[in-house]
DNA sequence: GCATACTTTAATGTATACGTTATTGCAATC
DNA sequence: GATTGCAATAACGTATACATTAAAGTATGC
């Protein structure tokens, strides 16, 4: 049925828990320890956090344990660089996909149900449908190597992101660049498609960065 | 001294073998006949075969093996799609972080290598220093997430770079383009280092791909 | 001859045992 | 008091044993 092994398991609890910062960033934790926790031996909770290394979100580090890695402010402007750069291009292709309006269909949901989240001034369902908005415009791209990297870069935010959620300004602007977006998608305007979320991506960036540097976070 | 773990050796030796071509692509092998093979248990061969699946350079599949993933034309435009924009950001990020000559002189070096291989005609020796061209280049935009995104892009078409080596004509152009983005880099000029070094990737993406289709490689 | 249910097989996923080794604490010395 | 060397400890890396399970083969009925 499920196919769900332990590995897969220890999986999704250890990401859970580091993007709930039940693990804490920077905090270390033994295998065995673990192991214990999730009800397993330690080979499946060793594949796991090798996998979560792999993909940048704990260091592995002999005999000090498995360390929840911080995100700083530098980290946040290079991953963003990332961001920024890959989720254009996604942009610009899907744009060049030609894609009918019933393509777009999931993208447009999700950013009729952030100006819902946004008018009920409801900033966790604003955050859940922001997070649908980039991964379809991802996944429209059609680039499934590139969906992933953006995948991962995203989780490596995560946490910030969530502490950030509640001091940032109302992201109304967010809104309008998100529908200027969908436009010129719809318009198959890939050059549009591509500025307008690409300056998108430079001022969330700014926002986020700014906020953490101005509220000294050294690791989140 | 030699922090050599067996996972580092397997990951070396399977890494070398996939890019050799000793492990065919679309091949597909047991964790035990590869232990085996490496004259160690199991467990180390399956962790870094798990290290080399997040690097997309194999999948692991339940009961059918470690397969060595083929690299479709369409991968390939794929991954030079990424490698174009991370790369063009690195020169950009490059040129802006105001390096003198000397941070740049292993960037030079790099070029004239690859001059002087083009001049004794010495394919291999060129690849070589394109190489070190590259990852220089990746490594000076200072962003370490990118610098990794980069090489493992990279490493997924080393072998579609290799076959072609001898089939594509020769890289003259290549060479004037990095004196540009070199010297665009030197006079601080992000715009131009960004787009030279765009126009340059696009124009090698073409090239590669080109010539898979041509000779219809379905899976390199 | 073909499809289906069952048996067999073997590769995996997981647990566990064990040797190695980095780290910690302690003691002895300067 | 600080430092260095040593011993004790415990976490890890790896090997191995075992349980699980998907795939392949086999036999049976049609």
């Amino acid at each position: 049925m499920g196919a769900m092994s332990n590995v897969d398991r220890a999986l999704s609890a250890l990401r859970e828990m580091i993007f709930s910062g039940q693990l804490a960033p920077g905090s270390d934790h033994l295998e065995t320890e673990l192991a214990a926790h999730l009800g397993m031996s330690r080979t499946p909770v060793r594949e796991a956090a090798l996998m979560l290394q792999a993909q940048g979100l704990v260091d592995v580090r002999p005999r000090r344990g498995i360390r929840v890695r911080p995100v700083s402010a530098q980290d946040m402007r290079d991953i963003y660089d990332i961001l920024t750069e890959l989720e254009s291009l996604a942009a610009a292709r899907a744009a060049d996909a030609g894609y009918s309006t019933s393509d777009l269909a999931t993208l447009d949901k999700s950013i009729a149900d952030m100006d819902a989240a946004l008018e009920a001034d409801d900033l966790r369902a604003w955050a859940q449908a922001d997070d649908r908005f980039h991964r379809e415009l991802v996944r429209l791209g059609g680039n499934a190597r590139l969906a992933m990297i953006v995948a991962v870069m995203r989780d490596q935010v995560r946490r910030a992101r969530a502490t950030t959620l509640f001091m940032r300004p109302k992201p109304s602007k967010s809104n309008t660049d998100h529908h200027t977006v969908y436009q010129a998608i719809a318009a198959q305007d890939a050059a549009r498609a591509h500025d307008i979320h690409h300056a998108h991506r430079r001022a969330a960036c700014k926002m986020l960065v700014d906020l953490l540097e101005k509220h000294q976070f050294h690791g989140l």
